[in-house]
This record gives structure tokens, sequence and C-alpha cells, in this order.
DNA sequence: TTATTTATCCATCAAATGCTGGAATAGTAT
DNA sequence: ATACTATTCCAGCATTTGATGGATAAATAA
């Protein structure tokens, strides 16, 4: 029995669909609380009755978000992992960075909803949460930081995710950061790739 | 005319003071549109007639917490500027982010205040966005990564961004990480630190 | 003491929000 | 065509939430 997500995902025009799209889209820009179930319908264009009548509770619509992004991450990290597959220390760390961020810059609800998820004490258990410990050590594996995932320390953890982290800050952030910055948006896009590889590959290449 | 801030600043006990703090700490936990005007009454122990009395709208007590909180920030600064003076580079790093950290640690509630607002779009313009590009310009300079405020590079500006976002990061999201490193939060601390030296020292220091 | 200002609380309003019942409509099977 | 199911909408309920008016008490001034 195909699950609600999966039901979604065979017709993208179907309404289940159309209905996570814009739930994806606004969840990411608004949060959580901020988001309510009658401007999702109103950008979808349906009644908030036909909304609860595809997905429920607004808290099980969020869930269905999320897995749908971690599933989305995860598979993101595969082709990652597999196109620097073979190459030099120093050439993985870069096309990896050009690449996530390459992803996450044309989807920018992404970052945002994984950073309003590290920092809502309110809220309930979601599932995508069980998830992030296991693309962090498979990253630390990917890069050949340790020979397999139970091998992988508490440090080398601690800095992938400070990579990680920093470039879902700076394209969660760009309204905020780019202002500062003063560059249009494919200038800042350079940036953060430059800057994320003059900060992660002298430490990681150095020994 | 002192402004209502600095009322609440002369005499901590007095309810405005109270109030502040209250709404501080829970808005820093919660977030703006999570956090009820009801939920700090209640903590302080009062009506919410009387804290509307004293600070008026919700939102002008949030920006006398943004306020609050960004001098806060600038005052600390100044004293790290102070201790690493006429340092090493690398001393004027690893202390700085030892002194960062220990500060922030103590605060979380900070850490959460700014990153809340990077992310909120639907937020008004709040006080605290116009102090941080002078932060960043002026830790630019107390590094002497620039000669001064004026020739701080858009690539510095990107980099000590970053430090600074991965620290707000760790902290902010410490109840989310601290189980994936499976530590306690005195090893945590250190790892964070550790983790900032790590990819921060090398990058910097090297030419 | 009396008058005035300051501070606090109770009761309440209006709007927003999550959610549901039930009618109406569209689609499908027999 | 008829019966049945799936889908959509309208209207509304209960609760939460930001905010206020006005009564009461506490402090201060006269």
């Amino acid at each position: 029995m195909p699950s609600a997500l999966e039901k979604a995902r065979q017709d993208p025009n179907s309404m289940k669909a159309r209905i996570l799209a814009a739930a994806r889209r606004i969840f990411g820009e608004y949060g959580y609380s901020e988001t309510t179930t009658r401007k999702i319908a109103k950008d979808v264009g349906i009644d908030i009755s036909t909304l609860y009548y595809h997905w429920g509770e607004k808290q099980d619509l969020y869930e269905a978000v999320l897995q749908d992004v971690s599933e989305e991450i995860q598979s993101r990290l595969n082709q990652v992992e597999k196109t620097v597959s073979g190459r030099s220390l120093k050439d993985r760390l870069e096309v990896s960075i050009d690449m996530m961020c390459d992803y996450l810059f044309s989807h920018p609800e992404v970052s945002n909803l994984i950073l309003f998820g590290y920092f809502s004490k309110s809220r309930q258990g979601v599932t995508m949460d069980i998830k992030i410990p296991q693309y962090i050590s498979n990253i630390a594996v990917a890069m050949e930081l340790a020979a397999d995932k139970k091998t992988v320390t508490v440090e080398d953890k601690a800095r992938i995710l400070a990579v990680w982290n920093t470039v879902l800050n700076f394209i969660s952030g760009e309204d905020f950061f780019r202002p500062m910055l003063q560059t249009n948006h494919e200038t800042y896009v350079n940036v953060v790739k430059e800057t994320l590889k003059f900060i992660l590959v002298p430490a990681f290449t150095l020994k």
C-alpha cells in the first residue's frame, strides 16, 4: 500500500501533490507556526476543507513535507557521492560544495525547513530528526575522513556539521547577508562557494 | 530623557526590567510568533494588562529585547577586542573563539534571537538588523584581517560571517546536535571550540 | 486628610486559526 | 439510469491571542 507521500509523487498534478508542493514552499518560507492551513489552501486555490480531506491535520502535512525534503536530500547526497568517488580529497571537497550549493540555492525552502527543525524547542518529534546523523556519517565516509560509519569520531562529525550548517545558513540568510555584502545573487552564490572552500579545504587537507 | 530600555536597566528589580528579562528568555526560546504576551506575563507572575502598561505592543517589547541583546553583544565584542589586542593572529583567533563561546553558551537565548532574526521573512524591520554588518567589519579590523573598516573586502566579511554563524548554530542547535555526538554539555562545549579552531585557524593563518 | 498620579487586575472584545459536519457536485461502477 | 463513492465547498464552532476600558488599590503630592 503506497503511503500518502508516494501517492502524491506518482502524479505531480494530483491535488495531493499540489497541496504538498505549496505546503513545502510556505512552511519553508514562514515556518510552522506562522504558516496557516488557510494560507496553503489559498495558494493552491482550494478551500481548507479540501486540504484537510487530503492531508489531515496541519502537523501531519508538515511531517509529510519534512519527509519529502529529507528523502530528496538523501538522494542528492547519493548523487554527490557517486560523482566525487575516486577523486582526490581536495577535489571531493570542492565538487561536493559546488553540487550541494547549487542544489540548495535552487531549493531555498529546503535550508529553511532544516534550520527551523534545529531550533524548534516546542515542536513534537518530527521525522527528519532521525536522518541527519546518518547523513553526517555518510558524508564522513564519502569524503574518506573515516574508513566506515562505525569509526567516525565525534570530531569528524562536528567538523562536517559545521560546514553543513554554514551552507544552510548562507542560503537561508541570503536576504539578510547579501545586502551587507552588497552583491547580486550570482556573485553571492560564488562568494559562498569560495568562502566554504577557503575555510574547508585547508582544514581538511592539512595533516 | 532615558529610554524605556535604560529605565529598565537602572533597577533590575523594577517591573519593567523583570518583564524584559522574562521576555528575552521566552522570545529566545519560542521565537516571536510562538511567544504570547500571556506566557511572558505568567512567567513574571503578573496580568497581561500590566505588561501592556509597561511595554506597549508585543512588537515593541520584542524590539526592546533585540536592542538589549544587540548592545550586550557589542559590549562583549569590545571586551574581546581589548583582550586579544597585540597578540599573534593565531592567539587572537583562539582567544576570541573561547571568549565568545563562553559568553554565548551561558546566554543561549542570544544565539536563538539572532538566528530567528535572520530567517524571519515576515517580520518587520527590526532594530538589530542594522548592527550586524558593523560587528562584522569591527571583527575584521580587530583580527587585523583589514587595516580599517573601509578596506574590509567582501571575502573577508563572508569568512567572518561563516564563522560567526557556525558558532551561533552550534549553540542554538545543542539540543539537536548533542545527541548525535553523544556527549555531555561540557564535552560539547569543548568540541565546538576545537571544531571552530580546527577549521578557522588554518584558513586564516595560511598565506 | 484629600487630591492626584501611578500601577495592577478583571472582564471582555475582535480577529485569527485549527478543525469539522454536512450539503452539493463530480466521477465511477453496475 | 441508478446507486455508490470520492471530492469539493460553505458555514460554523471552539480556542487562542493581541489588545483595551474601566474599576481598584497603592503611592505620592497638596
